[in-house]
DNA sequence: AACTAAACTGTAATCGTTAACAATACTGCA
DNA sequence: TGCAGTATTGTTAACGATTACAGTTTAGTT
């Protein structure tokens, strides 16, 4: 392999002019680099990035952390988020990619290994992990999951107000009554995403009665049984939001099963926009969560960070964007 | 940061006894290994990667490069296919992912950098890339893709073997005029898939018709366009196989749009089983492809080659599994 | 006890870079 | 021309690990 020496003595200078001369240093004259800068190219040299690491301290690679990355349905979150990452990446960033629970010890966790680290969060059980990258003093930058920790740079999706308008929609369609399949107990998302559905109904003087209040913990499952409770109920609801699409599609499912036609008979709204809702059948309405925007807007506010460690972090929301397809049906 | 020469001076010896009691080199008394491999982990010591990897030339990392994956529709691809991979690889290697397409510079992928390869390869137009990564003798796996060259690691899915199978059962249930959406022409994984639906009709002795051969190119509108011409022929085929599932939804939908229902007037059978193949309307019938089983299998084999490098490539078959759902119905 | 061989530990060089400091080469001005 | 000051280049020591080689114990044999 060819390094910085080789190059030396093919210009016939020492290897420390080539090393300036290749990293951008003001201390060499135009000539001497434009002709190092040739013959470097001419070797094919590429640089021992093991060898800079160790002087330089930095590693030239970011993590990706996922929760889990051995379960969990999303599966279509992985893709975008790398989409969106390698997107904005420098060709010399390696991405490496890792489930939060498969990390044995926090230990390896270091400044030395990870030069910034994006987690993409999806449980309250990542705040352990979070907590080690932070006060290991590792730029840090958490996405997807919204934190209550104003310490902590957070990339989410607007989520409240994304469901206010789906819902804001649906309204205009002529339907008043609601339910909702509530997400998961205990996370933020379903809070918000909860609290959007409230805001709509209420701006419309709309009622919320208990029962249309259907327990979910963002499974299909759950939305399959959510769905087969409204559906008993003396007097369903016209029109359900699922506070994820996982939720949409098992309760489209339990439409089938209980002969209720989507949309005619019952309204369906997700949330997500995960590949699929578009080949649901009917196609399913649902809010566009963008994670490749967030994955692409978190790794520009991390790599600020890497740049300048001073920030002080910030929570961004990225705005959603209502897909209207055939899930809703005008009353 | 703490280093093995902190240790050293720790436990009283040198930093070469400490480096060897850490390495489990068989020079070091036990009592003296047990006590230095104490006093690390008590000082919470984590070896610094970038100084063992300039000087032993390795860099513990293992490179994943797909097709592209700023494109292409199988997203849950890239989650099993991880998945499969960190299922097997030590927690000190790293795994980065890169898309092909994005990998400006060839002279970027040396040994110095990766240890070791996968590519999960969709297209031919990967080769070019294989070909860099075996001249430069990096240990090398690919996968998904068969490969023509007996000179490379591949782990695919028995495709033909699997349609096989599809189709065998498709007979059981009384079909007797088949048609096939073909995949992507130029493609190995095309023609095996075809050769995989005439092996079975050829061995039932049915006809093969030249009408029931219908192009199509992997993506869900080519699947949508071509089960269109077939839902127009005079004489329909009662059972239609698609060579992956993309095209399966894609005919699916076509279906639906002019008025045959699925699966009584016509039956599908997809390939592949993407996670939202359980949840369409109704439910596909497909061919379950185990990226996940084949992506541990490649790494099993990559860790092999990469202890003993001059071992000659195989190609190894994964089994198929027939996923029997709704979309098939008895005639 | 003396000597040899085996078992263990230490010294110092090395991997490919960067960077502090030293040295040299140029420039302009008196 | 000589000299200060700047511009450019070189020397050398790190960075944190591994490893060839040298050195020191320890054990075994006579």
């Amino acid at each position: 392999m060819i390094t910085i020496k080789d190059i030396a003595r093919v210009a016939g200078v020492s290897h420390t002019t080539v090393s300036r001369a290749l990293n951008g240093s003001p201390l060499i004259k135009k000539v001497t680099r434009d002709r190092i800068e040739r013959i470097a190219a001419e070797m094919n040299y590429v640089p021992n990035y093991s060898a800079k690491s160790l002087v330089t301290k930095r590693s030239f690679t970011i993590g990706l952390f996922f929760s889990s990355i051995e379960q969990g349905t999303s599966s279509s979150f992985l893709v975008d988020a790398i989409k969106g990452i390698s997107h904005v990446l420098d060709e010399n960033y390696n991405l490496t990619v890792h489930g939060i629970d498969s990390v044995q010890h926090f230990a390896a966790i270091q400044p030395q290994r990870f030069d910034g680290i994006l987690v993409m969060s999806q449980s309250d059980e990542d705040n352990a992990f979070i907590y080690h990258v932070k006060t290991m003093g590792i730029p840090l930058v958490v996405l997807n999951r919204q934190l209550e920790d104003p310490g902590i740079m957070n990339v989410v999706a607007n989520d409240r107000e994304g469901v206010k308008e789906a819902l804001d929609y649906a309204v205009s369609q002529g339907h008043r009554k609601f339910a909702i399949i509530e997400g998961k107990p205990g996370f933020k998302s379903s809070t918000e995403r909860k609290q959007g559905f409230m805001d709509s109904l209420i701006a419309h003087r709309l009622s919320l009665s208990p029962e249309y209040f259907a327990a979910g913990d963002y499974s299909i499952d759950s939305g399959y049984s959510a769905m087969t409770a409204l559906l008993n109920l003396a007097d369903p609801p016209t029109a359900v939001f699922c506070s994820n699409d996982d939720m949409a599609i098992g309760a489209m499912n339990a439409c089938y099963a209980h002969g209720a036609a989507v949309p005619q008979q019952v309204s369906l709204i997700g949330f997500d926009d995960i590949m699929f809702a578009r080949y649901t059948n009917p196609a399913l309405t649902t809010v566009r969560k963008p994670i490749a925007d967030i994955s692409e807007l978190g790794t520009k506010m991390l790599i600020q960070l890497m740049q300048q460690p001073g920030q002080n972090p910030q929570q961004l929301f990225v705005k959603t964007s209502l897909m209207i397809r055939d899930t809703v049906t005008a009353l």
